[in-house]
DNA sequence: GCCAACGTTGGC
DNA sequence: GCCAACGTTGGC
């Protein structure tokens, strides 16, 4: 299984609004780059990922599981562009803020500290149990701690 | 709201 | 295929 980080600005798609969408999940459309695009072609179904909000709060609220591989974005007729479907799986107990992300020696080679502006990044096994470890979550049980 | 970082576009 | 101009992202 592969980890990985999704961001979203919290008033166009947050945390709420996915889960909202409970288990049937949601395209994560709208992703307009190419390294970005490259990462969620590389994705599989069960793969699990950090939904982090960017510009407002700056920080992981959640954990969100791939439902669909990549396909392309119907939200364009431009067949450069694909997505997957995500889907809610738990709240993170703890949000684990960018500040703390940052502050941390472990993550300091994290994507989300090296490559600040991509918006689908790959994590590692190594980081996905740290950040779930600070947010109050076994990163292989997802239970709270 | 500013501005730095960085990805994309387009002329040559 | 290079690179300058431009647009967008996102932290502050």
């Amino acid at each position: 299984m592969k980890y990985w980080l999704f961001k979203s600005e919290p008033f166009k798609w947050s945390w709420e609004m996915q889960k909202a969408k409970g288990e049937e999940g949601e395209q994560w459309d709208g992703i307009r780059n190419y390294l970005a695009r490259n990462n969620m072609r590389e994705m599989k179904i069960g793969d699990r990922g950090f939904f982090y909000h960017s510009n407002e709060g700056l920080e992981v609220v959640g954990i969100v599981e791939v439902c669909a591989e990549s396909h392309p974005d119907t939200t364009t007729d431009d067949e450069r562009w694909d997505c997957v479907d995500i889907k809610a799986v738990c709240d993170m107990p703890k949000p684990v803020t960018l500040k703390a992300v940052k502050a941390n020696e472990k993550l300091s080679k994290m994507s989300l500290v090296t490559s600040m502006r991509l918006s689908v990044q790959p994590v590692t096994e190594d980081e996905w149990i740290e950040v779930c470890r600070m947010g109050g979550l076994d990163g292989k049980t997802l239970k709270p701690l």
